[in-house]
DNA sequence: TCCGCGGCGAGACTTAGGTCGCAGACCCCC
DNA sequence: GGGGGTCTGCGACCTAAGTCTCGCCGCGGA
């Protein structure tokens, strides 16, 4: 492992080489398959983690079953760090959506690192602080927004600019991994998009979703 | 202001008399009525605040006027300090329930403690992690209970032992607030305490709620 | 080539929950 | 003691969303 690699993480961003050299002798590779669990809700909390490579659902199970997908994790985001500061269970569930490889860092470990070196706390409140508010917009949107409207801004934040001025998504979700996000049924999903086309705001070009407008999007929310 | 009410403050519970002197110099009052706004959401950050007595609540707002509560801060509960990391906007509006009166310290002279004093920091760490838990547990909440379960639920929040035995809830909210805060419309207080008064879990002596059962309501949710 | 399986489209139906309207109870304040 | 505002209790109604059940398509493996 370089230790460029571990600039990467927001949370190191701002640390001398001397302390980055002390982390990397805690840190653990992790390589899955994918749909590989990495760990469940409620057990005692292992380490956090940080991805390099692939995708990382972090979700909530209802008794019956149903999925609620609070985060998916990509490249360079971390997940678990709550257990590091309150010493309670892993908060959630964790399974690769895809193929991924991940830093772990042990909790004691990050902990006393942590305490070590206080720039690192700082970097944590400020990713602390990201969550707390993407958490409240996610109250906001489960209270308020119809499902309709709820999918209208997933659609939105996974619109990318594809060279050409034009407009794609960044990855191919199923209609079941979309509701277990927007927190819905699969079939709301399909009616959905049929409300969004008829707004002119995406097309359906069999079985794959296109942006048609940015603007007509943001209309529905 | 002594510096042993400081120390009711989680944030500061392990700080030695000299760095509660520092911090004691930069602490400001308000006092509120009942009703009054203190800040509302997306306007630029002041400060932090700490409730000494009364009650604020923390709230969303939908276009239309609906109320979403994210929590009721109480004695000793602080709020808004996510500004401080991130440099953002209020996050939420603020009112009081009740009467209150409130410590502030304004964005810039804590963020330069927490810089100076590590042990604030983990402090913060920790308090921010049970806010992360509490906004997951919403998320979870809102997805898959009913509302008859939220409500349940809020009610087992809100028991409290009366010195013999029995139980009493610590304080009468009107239904409309129960519902800004389970997300629902006043009606479905009335409902859902209807049938929890079915299940032999509540009792309702004219407009009163009476928790019978603790465990009845706990098979509730 | 054919089969099986996961993902999708779509219609019919059910249901939880939101909305509306109004009336009675209560409470404070004048 | 009267009167307006707030809170509650319904009942009737409406609608968004969940459920069930198909049949189809497309793809990959045997």
């Amino acid at each position: 492992m370089l230790p460029e690699q571990l600039k990467s993480i927001a949370y190191f961003q701002d640390l001398d080489a001397r302390v980055l050299d002390r982390i990397r002798t805690r840190v653990f590779e992790v390589r899955l398959q994918k749909g590989q669990v990495l760990f469940t809700e409620g057990e005692p909390a292992q380490a956090m983690y940080v991805v390099r490579s692939g995708q990382v659902k972090i979700f909530k199970l209802s008794p019956d079953g149903r999925e609620q997908v609070l985060r998916i994790a990509g490249p360079g985001d971390c997940f678990n760090e709550v257990p590091i500061f309150d010493e309670g269970p892993n908060p959630a569930n964790a399974q690769t959506v895809e193929a991924a490889a991940l830093w772990g860092i042990r909790r004691a470990d990050m902990r006393r690192l942590v305490e070590e070196h206080p720039a690192i706390a700082i970097g944590f409140l400020k990713a602390f602080a990201g969550k707390l508010r993407y958490f409240t917009r996610k109250v906001e949107d489960l209270s308020f927004r119809s499902v309709t409207s709820r999918v209208a801004k997933l659609l939105l934040e996974m619109a990318e600019d594809d060279g050409k001025g034009g407009l794609r998504l960044k990855q191919q979700f199923t209609q079941q991994e979309m509701a277990s996000v927007v927190g819905t049924a699969r079939e709301m999903i399909g009616r959905a998009f049929k409300a969004l086309e008829k707004e002119g705001a995406i097309r359906l070009d069999r079985h794959r979703v296109v942006i048609v407008s940015r603007a007509a999007l943001a209309r529905m929310l």
